[in-house]
DNA sequence: TTAGGGTTAG
């Protein structure tokens, strides 16, 4: 009955309207409105007396919009007669998609107090509920009902719900578990497991998962399946991987979606190559703001300032203005280019001409943009002035500037203003014991050791990633199971050799511990990026670039060392370190050391 | 006798 009226009255007012579950919400206020004349003549005509109809009705009016849910309620709540499961399910999944997830969890609850029972629907919409919640605890209840109702084995969608649920808590092992588990696994399942593990920081493991799915008839990769790879990719720095997953890409010609493409130019920008980024940029016919924000972005970590701001200008030509993420690249790469007149007076322009209220963040980067340029007075009079509480990574942003312009004085306040805000705080604890270290005030240095060490607080170790024919290699500083270790050993003394010709002294100010000079150069030796520079030198042929991806900044040492070294070789070394990109080509960086 | 799981930035 409902279908029928459906279709007379979209013959009436040529709306695009239809019951249809897959219907599009794009015209949710006329949407509702029709919906309630439909709910109004079933009033009229006795029709409130067919569940079926009803079902449907509350079905469709608590999904065309989650503001639309209390009208839904209402309905559900005024039912002569009990409601049955397909309206339970539905106004759980009302909620589920909703802001108020809790409410599909106390609906859930309720409907078992009163005796109702789940079926296989009514799980996939409670996890959903679940996952927005991030509650593990909740999510484990959830799963002991599973189980009791005895629905874990039966179900695809509660399995790769299930999945999903613990991959998206961070719990990937039983994530991965359940996964091998599953009776019935198709796309969406694989999918859910590499989500997980992309979720997790385990890219290695979403490349093997999606090699083992390439493997498999039975599976056909999609979108989404790329999606996470890409992503995997440009995480990992892997840019012979990430152009070979392009290449499958258009081979097994999967459409290349707006996603897609801007994923893409996020991993080549992300994998150090700005130049691939640039033409597939070119190359896409339909870009929103993320496609524009993924190339500018780009730029800005590569430090080509104006560059970057041409492209905002055309991004502008073409109807789109910079939302809130935008402007942190903006100013990002304002930053990074040492245009400090320009950064300034896009922070201006936000508010007063793009309506975008100044965050956190955006300070963060004014910060950084006025600290780089050495005026710290006026970063710490912004910190001082902003209309939030600072937090540490805002104070972060001026203690790395005053070690860069060696403010002693101002370093040790601001590290103790981040250790008032973040007893544990890592970098800051550093940082004091470097500021002192570099004052050669060591009593001072013991004490921030010895305080670190009864709190427990360990430096993250440096990490680099180097990627050799399709495989991605970690070194680890200081950590000697690295593979070809006598070559690389034989390769680090020669490095030192031609460096030291070269006239380079180590720069072991950087190292805070109060241990002998010969201990300091053999410490900064073993920095993993000088490991992973090692291994590329011995493992790839003349003239072919070598990119580095590090989890820390690159230390003075290190920046100096690679400036140098590619004079040496003769080749384009990238690094992406924390904060940006390094170019090192003829011996110089296209930071112009200013990072 | 209706519907469900995987996709978006700093």
């Amino acid at each position: 009955m409902l279908q029928r009226l459906a279709v007379k009255s979209r013959g009436k007012s040529n709306s695009n309207i239809s019951l249809s579950p897959n219907r599009s919400f794009s015209s949710s206020s006329s949407n509702i409105k029709h919906l309630k004349q439909l709910h109004a003549k079933l009033i009229r005509n006795g029709g409130m007396e067919d569940i079926l109809t009803v079902g449907k009705l509350i079905a469709d009016v608590a999904i065309s919009n989650p503001l639309n849910l209390i009208y839904a309620r209402s309905i559900f709540s005024k039912l002569t007669y009990p409601p049955n499961i397909f309206m339970w399910n539905s106004m759980i999944r009302g909620y589920a998609h909703s802001s108020a997830p809790k409410e599909a969890i106390f609906l859930y609850c309720e409907m078992l107090q009163k005796g109702f029972l789940p079926n296989n629907y009514t799980f996939p919409f409670v996890f959903k509920a679940c996952n927005q919640l991030i509650d593990l605890n909740l999510g484990l209840c959830v799963h002991g009902t599973i189980i009791k109702f005895g629905f874990e084995d039966c179900d695809a969608f509660i399995q790769t719900s299930l999945v999903n649920f613990y991959a998206s808590c961070g719990s990937i092992e039983s994530a991965r578990l359940l996964f091998d588990r599953c009776s019935q696994r198709d796309v969406t399942s694989w999918n859910a497991l590499i989500k997980g593990y992309v979720r997790s920081g385990r890219y290695m493991d979403v490349i093997c998962v999606f090699r083992v799915m390439q493997d498999r008839v039975d599976i056909k990769v999609d979108e989404i399946t790329m999606l996470g790879v890409v992503l995997a990719c440009s995480q990992l720095g892997a840019l012979e991987m990430g152009r070979w997953v392009h290449a499958y890409i258009d081979k097994n010609r999967m459409k290349m979606s707006m996603n897609l493409g801007t994923a893409l130019v996020d991993m080549y920008a992300r994998c150090g190559s700005i130049d691939l980024a640039v033409n597939l940029f070119k190359r896409m016919r339909e870009k929103d703001v993320r496609t524009w924000s993924a190339m500018i972005g780009g730029l800005a970590v590569h430090g080509l300032g104006k560059e970057a701001l041409s492209f905002v200008a055309d991004m502008q030509k073409d109807g789109i203005d910079p939302d809130s993420v935008m402007f942190t690249y903006i100013l990002c790469a304002c930053s990074h280019a040492g245009m400090v007149t320009e950064g300034l007076d896009f922070l201006d322009k936000m508010k007063e001409v793009y309506n975008v209220e100044p965050t956190i963040e955006h300070y963060g980067c004014i910060v950084d943009l006025l600290g780089r340029a050495g005026r710290l007075d006026e970063a710490l009079n912004l910190i001082n002035r902003i209309p939030m509480k600072p937090d540490v990574v805002v104070w972060g942003s001026l203690l790395v500037a005053c070690r860069a312009h060696k403010n002693v004085e101002m370093g040790e306040a601001v590290a103790k203003e981040m250790l008032k805000l973040d007893p544990n705080h890592c970098g800051a604890h550093v940082s004091l014991s470097n500021v002192y270290a570099s004052a050669g005030r060591w009593s001072q240095v013991d004490q921030v050791r010895n305080t670190m060490k009864d709190h427990g607080i360990k430096k993250p170790p440096g990490s680099s990633l180097i990627e050799l024919h399709g495989v991605v290699y970690e070194f680890i500083a200081g950590d000697r199971s690295y593979p070809q270790t006598a070559k690389i050993n034989l390769m680090l003394d020669e490095i030192a050799r031609l460096l030291s010709i070269e006239g380079h002294v180590p720069t072991i100010k950087g190292i805070s511990f109060d241990i002998d000079e010969e201990e300091k150069e053999q410490a900064l030796s073993q920095h993993s990026e000088k490991l992973a520079i090692a291994f590329g030198l011995i493992n790839t042929r003349q003239g072919v670039p070598i990119r580095i991806v590090k989890n820390l900044r690159v230390c003075e040492d290190c920046h100096s060392a690679m400036k140098l070294i590619s004079k040496i070789f003769d080749r384009l070394i990238v690094i992406r370190d924390r904060s940006r990109f390094h170019h090192f080509k003829d011996g110089s960086c296209s930071c112009r050391d200013y990072w």
